[in-house]
DNA sequence: GAGTGGTCTAGACCACGCC
DNA sequence: GCGTGGTCTAGACCACTCG
């Protein structure tokens, strides 16, 4: 009898996939769907909104929705926590300090962060085991300017990401990804060879329109970001 | 006076971002926002489902609504097609196909694609070009038990990704990213040294609980997906 | 049991975008 | 203009879950 907001994406994405209707095709308009599954429009406003919102269908007022010819836009990466990460595999985590100093931000950083000379940041080093093989390197810079805070704080047994989320309440966050060379430093903490091919995430993290943390996360030989959709 | 989903959306995050509502923190009730947004609760639903969705905040039934303690869960990066992707920077697209064959599928595909030995599959190389220079270099290959069709289609002028696009409705994908070092095959149609780190994506596109197609996109050296939220 | 979110309805008005 | 999606409302019932 009523038909939920799931079910009727679920039949119109299961006409979609089945090929009934093809890329490119003009979709019945939301008040005649109304009719057919016997919901009220709202309902199947919500299926349709949804399937427009994962990039299966494109909506436009006036001219009514239609199948997407390239079936999608975006896909979704979960960023956990890499504790959690580790543990949900049933294996060990281990957190280590390799390196902690405060310093004048090196011209690069304060490109990258858009910092005057001579800007004072923390920089931290830190390793990431998972049963005791090295899962993570991460390099840490931190803004003392807007973050006074962190110069005092203590690193050897919380890492600072989980202590950052402590201090920042939320936040602007820009994220990238690319493939990076081994250098010997890298080589020796991920227990890999000189000039292996390394993945790199790099986040920006900003507040109140400054950036208060930059952070360079070099995984482990061989690591895969993986997602479905 | 009448406060739209945006508004009160816009006004919650705005009390998280600013800390007034703490992290672990309890927010009211969709009844009370209701009345001091003087919306109905269907409109702060939508503005707390919403946030949910982002990963800023949890819910529960019962105990309420809470602002998470990690503030998130997942980026979200564009897919683009290749040929947008690089016209929109304003250079010139070029595509060429590069080698084109019809083999059984090597041990190594068939395991990675559940297909029985001696499948047979179409492998094509291809190469997209940004102003003259490779931009990405793309393995592919078909399923031809899946999809007859494409051993006789013509890949000389369009790529495989648009060709196929054409012929599967919609599909599950599982997007993969990785590193890889630049053996001499790609050293020579992305133009760079031997062994230089690579940023990789494969894709598997299912159709009907099968594999129809397995991707290997590598990228040219120093490329960067990024993303912000 | 009772509070909270999850969803549906019927109706309404608005905004965009073709014609 | 007028059709389509975008959103809001007021009210309702249900489902989960905590005490």
């Amino acid at each position: 009898m009523s038909a939920t907001y799931r079910d009727i994406k679920a039949d119109i994405l299961g006409k979609i996939t089945r090929g009934e209707w093809k890329p490119g095709s003009l979709i019945p308009s939301e008040l005649e769907l109304a009719e057919v599954y016997g919901a009220a429009r709202a309902t199947v406003n919500r299926a349709m909104r949804e399937l427009a919102e994962e990039g299966i269908i494109e909506r436009k007022r006036k001219s009514g929705s239609r199948v997407r010819l390239s079936p999608l836009r975006q896909a979704r990466f979960d960023i956990p926590v890499i504790r959690h990460q580790i543990e949900e595999q049933g294996r060990a985590y281990r957190y280590a300090l390799v390196r902690s100093e405060v310093i004048e931000a090196p011209d690069w950083l304060c490109a990258r962060l858009s910092l005057p000379g001579g800007a004072r940041v923390r920089h931290l080093t830190c390793l990431h085991f998972a049963d005791g093989t090295p899962w993570l390197h991460e390099d840490r810079w931190i803004n003392l300017t807007l973050l006074p805070r962190a110069e005092a704080a203590d690193f050897s047994a919380m890492g600072p990401t989980e202590w950052l989320v402590t201090q920042i309440p939320f936040s602007a966050v820009e994220i990238s990804i690319s493939a990076t060379a081994a250098d010997a430093t890298l080589a020796a903490h991920l227990d890999c060879a000189v000039g292996e091919p390394l993945l790199m995430t790099e986040r920006l993290t900003h507040w109140d329109g400054q950036t208060v943390t930059y952070v360079r996360l070099v995984h482990r030989p061989g690591h895969r970001m993986t997602t479905r959709y």
